[in-house]
DNA sequence: TATTGTTATACTCTATAACTATA
DNA sequence: TATAGTTATAGAGTATAACAATA
């Protein structure tokens, strides 16, 4: 509310900023859904395939990568575990973890997925010029903090 | 698949521009879901709500809009209507259309919804100049292929 | 006592299929 | 016959609360 009116100057500016964002983020989750979808798969399982790709976490720790609360995620693993895609491997030091790992399915599932993502944003993403891509890419970096372009699971 | 590998001087740059979209949407997307969550509403329903601020579509129409089946909408606004958000007005010419649209309570949830949107977003947009924003903004829209700037419901 | 993970329960969201009313 | 909307039903996703096992 504040800041809609605090900054007259530049509400404007900012209100076509979030209006971008929201358009570009519902057509991308959109298109993330329908591939997940395509692989009777639902958005937030194909968001855990992605984060289990390169990491091993405990539960509550997938939960929190997730933001999801423990209970869902055990919901969530289950069925995943079900269809063969993850394993859970007891904790050595403390009884009380379990590490969650894609098995051989699960990590060729999800790099199928990351190959069609690539290909549905495409016609998207072509849209722009080399150049504008790299620039893209550098201010939705900035708009994350994290210029450096260190990977997280997208 | 193609893409990836068809064209192996771009994949690379490609292969980052998906992930900083993706890891935008999905930041803006949860942000979105929370403010969604603090007025008792899930993703759709906010997303409803913005859709209905500025149209009064028949109820076939509104879940084109949304991308799913009438009979989910139907529930939908079932929900909605119980919470006093949204109304239900038959067709004059034809009686088996039902337009819906937003109740003086539903236009002020959705105003409210607004700033707030634009409040929280603020902390991420602010890291980049008023020069960035509208280069983002911009290229956000050529991505959307609506450089006109032609507002849809975010 | 505190923490990890699961289970029990309840509600929302979504789809498919069948239905009613209207065209 | 075809279309608009609803209802019935079923499954996934999510949270809260309670629980067992371990620390």
């Amino acid at each position: 509310m504040s800041y809609a009116t605090a900054v007259p100057g530049k509400s404007r500016v900012s209100g076509d900023l979030v209006d971008s964002l929201g358009q570009t983020s519902f057509t991308v989750i959109a298109l993330l859904s329908r591939i997940a979808a395509e692989h009777d798969m639902s958005l937030t399982q194909l968001r855990a395939l992605a984060i289990l790709r390169d990491r091993e976490p405990a539960m509550a720790e997938l939960a929190a990568f997730l933001g999801l609360e423990r209970s869902s995620v055990s919901g969530l693993m289950d069925r995943a575990a079900r269809r063969g895609l993850v394993r859970r491997t007891p904790g050595d030091d403390d009884a009380r973890v379990t590490y969650v790992s894609l098995t051989a399915k699960g990590h060729r599932l999800a790099a199928e997925v990351t190959t069609e993502v690539a290909d549905l944003l495409a016609p998207m993403t072509n849209r722009l010029s080399a150049a504008e891509q790299k620039r893209l890419t550098a201010l939705l970096f900035a708009l994350l903090d994290q210029s450096d372009g260190s990977q997280q699971p997208s």
